[in-house]
DNA sequence: CCTCTAGTTGACCAGTTGGTCAAGTATATA
DNA sequence: TATATACTTGACCAACTGGTCAACTAGAGG
């Protein structure tokens, strides 16, 4: 069988396209299989559920994401702060596109999905947050190289990614918001490195207070 | 009639309840009638569609983080910076006490659903904008009095006061994400100076490229 | 040729979705 | 006492939800 059924390629790609346009919820099965010319035994013959589905798209996408934008933007020939600057740059034009096609700025599809399913499945949540780490790992990279390089002061540089990617995460919330994809531009630029550069290691200011309460 | 009926009232905190820890899309109709102890057919003599019910609920949240989150952080007795951080320490601290409860993190309610609904509802997004306008304008006039204040250099407070909105809500849901309120805390208190630290006036970097596709 | 496996098909399911409606019950006012 | 208003009630709706299943088809390997 050269081609060994179309029909979860199709699927996984109408997933994509059609959850990260609306949101998880609202795209049922029948709407997917029609959408993707498959049958919903079919669909079921390849996926033990519609979640299963969503989380095979998770993955499908983070592949995407990773060769599409992140392998370019953080290059290692680029100067560390750059690679964050490309970053941001690549996500604009991508939302410029997409709003062209669509009208609509779509936003992150895995904070969408982490906001929308968090609470409700701990599967795809856990899939999100080691995500969430794969993007964090490359800016901390761009990081510590940016320390080694005298681009920026010395400083607790996972902590440090993890606030440019919850910055990330809430310029595309407001662009989505907004319908504006030009926020992802004005605010990704104009200040990422100051949000870096004001992470100068206080030492990891010494537990005052309460403790979290617990996982 | 002494109270015209708490049918209202009951549904608009049922709404906010259920939908905060779960989504729009999963929360239905008869559920918000059950757990409300309010018959279908009141539901919509009160409101004409679940779409309104959402609308009415989101008001009412903002006009609670206002009053008991806002109005406390920003007191302008409080020097401008340390308003930000208490901000921050405040949605923390509501955070730790819902975990406590439910054993969740549920992140921004206006966040979750400008991430759930922007696409789909045009209502439900241009009400969410102006309620992140409304933060945005507290975080705004803190900023302006901290370059008053000579707290901070020069800079322009609006889109300042964006990229803190921005990292607010990025905040919140890598917390949800994680189910975890201390990155609120963490990436809150250690950053959130060199943020803004960092918006130091480049004068709006003078319109280099493309412009987004407009409105 | 037979069989095994992968994939396809369409009928079927119980439960739920958001929403409607006509008839009823209070209560306040005139 | 009559009437208008505010609210309640439960029956009803078509469309759809995610999911199941047994029968079928097609190609590959023995």
């Amino acid at each position: 069988m050269g081609q060994p059924s179309q029909a979860r390629e199709k699927l996984l790609n109408t997933a994509i396209e059609l959850m990260s346009a609306r949101s998880y919820a609202d795209v049922g099965v029948q709407e997917l299989c029609e959408h993707a010319a498959v049958k919903k035994g079919s669909f079921y013959h390849f996926f033990p559920s519609k979640r299963d589905l969503a989380l095979a798209a998770l993955d499908r996408q983070w592949e995407v994401v990773q060769r599409e934008v992140l392998e370019r933007a953080f290059d290692e020939q680029v100067p560390p702060l750059k690679r964050l600057e490309r970053c941001f740059e690549l996500f604009y034009d991508h939302h410029c596109g997409v709003k062209a096609q669509t009208g609509r700025v779509l936003g992150c599809p895995f904070g969408n999905l982490a906001g929308e399913l968090s609470t409700q499945d701990e599967g795809i949540r856990l899939r999100v947050v080691r995500i969430f780490n794969g993007l964090a790992s490359y800016i901390e990279r761009a990081l510590r190289d940016a320390v080694k390089a005298g681009e920026v002061p010395e400083m607790d540089t996972s902590t440090a990614a993890q606030a440019v990617v919850a910055y990330l995460e809430g310029i595309m919330l407001l662009a989505k918001a907004t319908n504006e994809p030009g926020l992802i531009k004005q605010l990704g630029q104009s200040s990422i490195r100051g949000l870096v550069a004001g992470m100068a290691a206080p030492r990891t200011p010494p537990e005052r207070k309460r403790r979290a309460v617990g996982e």
